[in-house]
DNA sequence: ATTTAAATTTGTAATGATTACAATTTAATA
DNA sequence: TATTAAATTGTAATCATTACAAATTTAAAT
């Protein structure tokens, strides 16, 4: 068994976990997810996941995505109108997206101070930060 | 002089200095999003300045909200994906979207904790901070 | 006041992301 | 192997936003 197959069914068992049966499809996708970090939209993953499955369907993807949703293994990232992206790791964190490079980071937020946590009686489902502004590596350029 | 036109001059005055010429659409457009605290979309602001002004194409609206952008007086906000929404409160507030009835709620919130604001390099021009969950009222009727 | 130029508004068409849906393919079960 | 269900695919429809040119309004100049 090479290495290659041994984190597919890594993959392939988790996605059984949260109640989704692991298709080649879903797992090529959320392997992509988990290991890229630039929070992909739907046009890369589906540029990306197509070199290795030609038949690939872009509604598969969207389909995919919508499933890994619901199941909570997958966050949504709505920084941008219009771009909605992608992001495997559903820990609490926080972006920080650079308007000159487009680039969107990660950043460690820490959410547990009661006068953010405590809204009077309203139920608190999801958590969400972004800033925007501009990189190290772009004010470096300029 | 009646009291709504004297509010009207207000508007003008207020983007005028911010650059903007005060058209009546620009003032009727700005006076509702001053005025309305839903955070409305495209499409309800619409609705809204149609009844009066009949003749208002959705163009001027987006075009107008743009303007507002750019110069600073109004902020998007981008909850889910495909729902444009804006606020004429530029103050820094977090909003609480319910899943259940769809309101948008504001409230305070306190960016001063360093842990926070120090990204090591970066420069933030814009934070955003938003919840997702059940509002006191959906909770109450069920 | 009239003319000219610039800015704004308007309406229609184009774009592009997402969704709907039916047909095809694949996988699971008997 | 035959049957059924689930997943994938491709095409068409939808809907918000943008592009753009024509019409209107406003401001400036004569």
């Amino acid at each position: 068994m090479t290495l290659k197959e041994y984190k597919e069914q890594d993959i392939a068992d988790y996605l059984k976990k949260y109640g989704i049966k692991p298709s080649y499809q879903r797992i090529k996708i959320f392997e992509y997810l988990r290991k890229t970090k630039s929070h992909p939209n739907v046009d890369v993953i589906f540029k990306e996941i197509v070199k290795v499955i030609p038949t690939l369907s872009k509604t598969t993807v969207y389909n995919t995505l919508s499933s890994f949703i619901e199941k909570g293994i997958v966050a949504v990232i709505t920084i941008e109108e219009n771009e909605t992206r992608y992001d495997a790791d559903t820990s609490m964190h926080g972006h920080f997206k650079c308007k000159s490079c487009g680039k969107i980071y990660d950043f460690d937020i820490n959410f547990s101070r009661d006068d953010i946590d405590d809204l009077g009686g309203f139920e608190v489902d999801e958590k969400h930060l972004y800033f925007k502004g501009n990189c190290k590596n772009c004010l470096k350029n300029k």
